[in-house]
RNA sequence: CGCGGGGUAGAGCAGCCCGGUAGCUCGUCAGGCUCAUAACCUGAAGGUCGUUGGUUCAAAUCCUUCCCCCGCAACCA
């Protein structure tokens, strides 16, 4: 048994979650845990929401709220989404808790005393107006090369040139409008990550045989084109004033204390049961422990080149990421997700349309691993009425109800194994091995794949055994082979745990057992759990696991979510 | 020449690193079965592997030309 450390990106704070983020990050991370426990390893999934930056503000502004209350308000909805989607996190923190700023100062501290900070003076645009610095992004005006009159400071969208907010003709705030903007000096820290870089070069070295290739080109990228200073420190109201003489009206910037937030929110964890748990086992020279990151491509620098960066240049034991999990992103429908335009379904909404289980396994089996990859209603609908309903549910089905209707409420006895049962577990068996290696590999399409193939095994032995015909000759053989379907469903139910976990509980339920009963997977064995319900022991029928997607159904989903038309 | 990823049957993907009869799921068609959710099981059809040129006995796979799609571009996170 080894400890695994697992976290997913912390998601944004202002933005609602919509499929592209469960996928990405929240998901897998949930599965990858779920699994990793049932293996029987101490597993610690930490995930929380990241609070700080210009971005939060303006939400609140625009709320008309304060931004704390703001914040309060937000992490709630997305801890509530979070738990409708059955992730199973340890903790669910907050980026803006007293426990990370503590570790977002000593770690300032620990760079600062070895010489990695520097002070810089920074030209930016200040919007009188709005009495506050404005982000290039928050800066509107004509592009000076196209003539586009709603370019952004940092880039003209229409003819895509790179801009310099102060290039913009007519240029004004993007949050009141007001075009009373001034350029100020203002001094701020950075991160020295040339002065790191060695050190960096040396420890990514250790990672490229295992980390995804998306993940370690983009890191790579980096490497070669050369690190720059990097600015730590922000004006704005909202994030963790700095705790150095002479910089008590700024806060660090958030990209500096959201993945700290990783080890802030342990510590949350940790501190509501101190005399039990502590985050230093897990973070600060801990021994043993494999830590797991999970996150889209757009956040891998951050991961794999800035963080590492800043927890290396403390000189300290601090347990650093051994497998980053890059994800490609999901489009909706061929296109972005986006709030604005109405395209796409967002969490939020997803879980009132159908069960979470119903979400999770679509999403994993169609993850953007490789490249990015495309959500439509018609793939769903195709997956949930075939795989789900046709495949599992459909198997579920037929074994109980016909059972029920030929021998009663209770697993039949009777019967002898033949050479054919012998087959079904040599290839469950190997599917089941193979269907591990992916999960521990965090292949999540093709564990799924291979999950699915586990299902069909099922259909395949009852329609090769054939109860229906052996039963007018030989009741006992006949009892065996649907107590041996039966016993199928229990094992269907333990596989499909970490992905399905609500399915699998109502599997579990039939036979009168529940999650807590799984065995664990590690040396799972099919030849002894095929066997593991005994004749005698009560089952009930119950109501179908899945629902199917009709077509009305179907159009109406289409019309809702701004599918293209 | 900004960077990265991708372009493989009607759809969604694997294979590419380590060249050697092109594989999986859905869909379509045909057959089987009748225990079950119009389900399930079996079989078939369907691809000049984006394009150009090259290396090789042999290229989806290695090198090269061009085209297209997606994302990123460090002060949005």
């Amino acid at each position: 048994m080894s400890k695994v450390l697992v976290t997913s990106a912390l998601p944004y704070i202002n933005g609602v979650p919509h499929l592209g983020h469960m996928v990405g990050c929240l998901l897998p991370s949930d599965v990858y845990a779920r699994f990793m426990r049932m293996m029987g390893n101490e597993v610690l999934y930490i995930v929380g929401t990241d609070e700080h930056g210009t971005t939060s503000e303006v939400g609140a502004l625009k709320a008309g709220m304060d931004v704390q209350a703001y914040c309060d308000m937000n992490h709630e909805r997305h801890y509530r989404t979070y738990k409708d989607f059955e992730l199973s996190f340890d903790y669910f923190g907050r980026t803006s808790s007293e426990q990370n700023k503590e570790m977002t100062y000593h770690i300032f501290e620990q760079l600062d005393k070895n010489g990695y900070i520097e002070e810089r003076a920074v030209k930016q645009v200040y919007s009188v107006d709005d009495k506050m610095f404005l982000a290039d992004r928050y800066i509107t005006g004509t592009c000076p090369y196209c003539g586009y009159d709603k370019a952004r400071g940092d880039q003209c969208e229409n003819c895509t040139k790179v801009l310099e907010p102060a290039e913009l003709i007519d240029a004004r705030s993007t949050i009141s409008g007001s075009k009373n903007l001034e350029i100020r000096e203002s001094k701020h820290l950075f991160l020295n990550l040339p002065k790191i870089e060695n050190k960096l070069r040396e420890w990514l070295k250790t990672k490229e045989a295992f980390w995804p290739e998306v993940a370690y080109s983009i890191a790579l990228k980096w490497l070669k084109e050369g690190l720059q200073p990097r600015c730590i420190t922000r004006d704005l109201k909202w994030g963790f004033p700095v705790n150095k003489p002479g910089y008590e009206d700024k806060v660090f910037y958030v990209w500096f204390d959201a993945p700290i937030g990783y080890i802030g929110i342990t510590k949350q964890w940790s501190d509501e049961k101190p005399e039990e748990r502590n985050w230093k086992d897990w973070w600060y020279d801990a021994k043993d422990v494999r830590h797991v990151e999970f996150m889209g491509k757009d956040n891998v620098p951050f991961h794999a080149i800035t963080f590492p960066a800043t927890l290396l240049g403390t000189n300290e034991p601090w347990t650093q990421v051994d497998y980053l999990k890059g994800s490609s992103y999901l489009t909706f429908e061929g296109g972005k997700f986006s709030k604005s335009e109405k395209r796409g379904i967002f969490a939020e909404d997803a879980v009132k349309e159908f069960p979470a289980d119903y979400w999770r396994y679509w999403l994993m089996s169609n993850a953007p691993e490789a490249s990015d990859s495309s959500f439509t209603f018609d793939l769903f609908a195709g997956t949930v009425n075939k795989d789900l309903n046709g495949v599992l549910g459909n198997f579920v089905s037929r074994v109980l109800k016909m059972t029920a209707s030929k021998f009663g409420d209770e697993i039949p006895s009777g019967g002898e194994m033949t050479v054919l049962e012998n087959e079904l577990i040599a290839v469950l068996q190997k599917r089941v091995d193979d269907y591990f290696k992916y999960m521990k590999d965090m292949e999540f399409r093709k564990a799924l794949n291979e999950l699915r193939a586990i299902w069909v095994e099922g259909n395949n032995y009852i329609s090769t055994a054939e109860p229906w015909n052996v039963i007018k000759e030989n009741q006992d053989q006949a009892a065996m082979i649907l107590r041996v379907c039966i016993n199928l469903i229990r094992i269907f139910a333990i596989l499909s745990a970490p992905v399905m976990p609500v399915t699998s509980e109502k599997m579990m339920e039939k036979f009168g057992l529940s999650t807590k009963d799984m065995p664990s997977l590690a040396g799972f064995d099919i030849k002894k759990e095929i066997e593991f319900l005994q004749p005698g022991h009560k089952f009930e029928v119950g109501e179908t696991l899945f629902e199917r997607i009709l077509p009305e159904r179907l159009e109406e989903l289409k019309q809702k979510y701004g599918s293209s038309k």
